[in-house]
DNA sequence: ATTCAATGCATCC
DNA sequence: TGGATGCCCTTGAA
């Protein structure tokens, strides 16, 4: 417990000690001795209360010295801590929240953590257990706007009759790699080269990770100073990348040399407090129209010629003024639909021939910020949102309309200020345009330990098909991204990456509408022994991992882990 | 094992 | 509108 100094100027201490819970408290803490007054247990409920009651110092254990009289002696308003134990979610006695072992206890005060809806937790919310869920379907649109006859002429011709089953592999393997200092932000696929995975972190740092030979990776430090938020391959060089980033600047780097060259800088005069520095979250590069697209923190929207490299156009207020704009994307088969979607709350549709503020064609309402919005990657009809009320929407130009999504689906995926945003992103090889990919917040006691994996989601039904986990990642992972071609999953999961293969190729099995399945690495995991500084990997069968479940040689070289087994729930 | 701190950002007043 | 406030399942280093 830390002992810090006192400061008269602050209000007197007064302890109210509850007996009953006192007593409860000593009795909790694991055969100790007797009714101790001062276990840390205390202590500890008595930081919180008194943090939260907006006093910022205190000394180290004598304020129950302290009485009523000598505080009103000297003026000061006395504050009453108390000394039973407290949730440590709303501060009150009775109940307390965190994990049990590998299984997380909700505050019952609370909200569930999960759906956001009072009178149940997360425990017992039924979107925990239930395989499918759902809006209504939306109901069926009258064409009436000149949008919705560009929707009608040119897309759904492109979309297919039928929709052939995603298959879906039993068992995969994971490679591992971990080369950034800092949480991953982002993950690229290089457009021709199979093997290669770009990955951008917090610090400005780009990784290019060739994980087919696993140890082959560089990395680039120097072409960004903070968080690098988006990259993009050039359409007509895959040998040069586009990426925004919070230093306000775009860069244009040659993945060979690492050689970079700004194209935009929204803060040439440098740090002139936070109020007037600029970041550029939202990228894409519209090929057609020879355009990189940046969205900054103002709300703008940029525009940058690839020929010339240089700013055109005027900068575009494309949500509320002052909003975050965190994702822009340009429709696959149609160059002049862009969407966009940010802080404000909704994802808007726009026409890149009339870019004016308040000009959007559709504006998609969501009950919190928006982290992502994806077009469908074939047809460019549907469109994919991830929000931060833990639900992601689907909203169909053609079977549905843009003022309600045609589906609502509750999966966890919260803001933490320590996570980089969950993103939902389509499976580009589905041609039935319904496969997602999306990080899970949440964790599940899986045979002792909390894992929390990476789901693919059904979108048409709002199933959850599969879960990707692997015994020996406890960690979240907020960053996903399906390869173009290959059935490959990337993975950025705090400072590491991960890649995720099915096992062989005879390992897929067809979709089946009512199963869930799940497929994980090591299904045997051992319970953390006593002895920590055992750092044999013997009875491991999972190179760079030792039997207590610990990454031993994360830091130290690249590995190769291998999936043992499917897992059923 | 436990503690700490990083330092983003939505929300509230 | 702008500054203060406070944060429910983090992560990894000390």
């Amino acid at each position: 417990m830390m002992t810090r100094g006192r400061s008269s100027a602050f209000p007197k201490v007064v302890i109210e000690r509850d007996t009953e819970s006192e007593e409860s408290s000593s009795s909790d803490d694991e055969g100790e001795d007797g009714p101790e007054p001062e276990t840390s247990e205390e202590e500890e409920g008595e930081e919180k209360e008194q943090e939260g009651e907006g006093l910022p110092e205190r000394g180290s254990g004598d304020g129950k010295e302290e009485t009523l009289a000598d505080a009103k002696k000297k003026g000061k308003a006395p504050i009453t801590i108390s000394l039973k134990k407290v949730c440590k979610v709303c501060k009150k006695p009775g109940h307390e929240a965190g994990f049990k072992g590998a299984t997380y206890i909700d505050c019952p005060m609370k909200p569930c953590f999960l759906c956001k809806m009072p009178g149940h937790t997360t425990m017992a919310c039924p979107h925990r257990v239930a395989s499918e869920h759902g809006v209504a379907p939306a109901p069926h649109r009258n064409t009436q706007n000149p949008v919705e006859y560009v929707f009608e002429r040119q897309l759904i011709p492109r979309t297919r009759q039928c929709k052939p089953a995603y298959v879906i592999p039993n068992q995969v393997s994971c490679a591992v790699i971990r080369y950034h200092s800092r949480r991953v932000t982002c993950l690229e696929f290089h457009p021709r080269n199979n093997n290669l995975l770009l990955s951008g972190d917090k610090k400005g740092q780009l990784g290019v990770w060739d994980f087919d030979k696993v140890s082959e990776k560089v990395v680039y430090g120097t072409i960004h100073s903070c968080i690098l938020n988006n990259m993009r391959f050039n359409p007509t060089n895959d040998g040069m990348i586009y990426s925004s980033s919070s230093d306000g600047t775009i860069s244009y780097t040659d993945l060979e040399t690492g050689i970079s060259s700004s194209l935009m800088n929204l803060n040439p005069d440098g740090w002139q407090g936070p109020s007037s520095w600029r970041m550029l979250y939202g990228m894409d590069v519209n090929a057609e129209r020879g355009l990189v697209l940046v969205a900054d923190t103002a709300g703008l929207l940029y525009l940058v010629d690839t020929r010339s490299n240089n700013e055109t156009g005027r900068a575009v207020l494309i949500h509320k003024k002052g909003s975050k704009v965190v994702g822009l994307h340009c429709n696959p088969v149609q160059p002049d639909l862009l969407l966009s979607c940010g802080n404000d709350h909704f994802a808007r549709i726009w026409d890149m021939r009339k870019l004016e503020a308040g000009g959007s064609l559709y504006n998609l309402a969501h009950k919190r910020v928006v982290n992502s919005a994806y077009f469908s990657p074939m047809s460019g009809t549907k469109i994919l949102t991830t929000a931060q009320d833990n639900r992601l929407r689907i909203w169909d130009s053609i079977f549905g309309d843009m003022d309600s999504p045609s589906r609502e689906i509750v999966h966890s995926h919260d803001f933490n200020r320590h996570l980089t945003p969950f993103r939902a992103e389509w499976d580009p090889k589905d041609s039935s345009e319904t496969l997602a990919v999306v990080g899970c917040y949440i964790s599940e006691n899986f045979n002792g330990t909390a894992l929390h994996p990476i789901d693919f989601i059904d979108t048409g039904t709002g199933q959850l098909v599969a879960e990707v986990m692997d015994p020996n990642i406890t960690t979240i992972s907020p960053v996903n991204k399906l390869h173009p071609r290959d059935d490959v999953l990337a993975s950025g999961s705090s400072r590491s990456l991960f890649i995720w293969r099915p096992k062989e190729k005879s390992d897929f099995v067809e979709k089946k509408e009512e199963r869930k399945i799940l497929f994980c690495g090591k299904a045997e995991k051992k319970k953390p022994g006593k002895n920590v500084g055992n750092e044999s990997e013997d009875d491991s069968d999972c190179d760079g991992f030792n039997s207590k479940g610990k990454r031993s040689k994360f830091s130290k070289k690249e590995l190769i882990c291998k999936s043992k087994r499917k897992v059923k729930r």
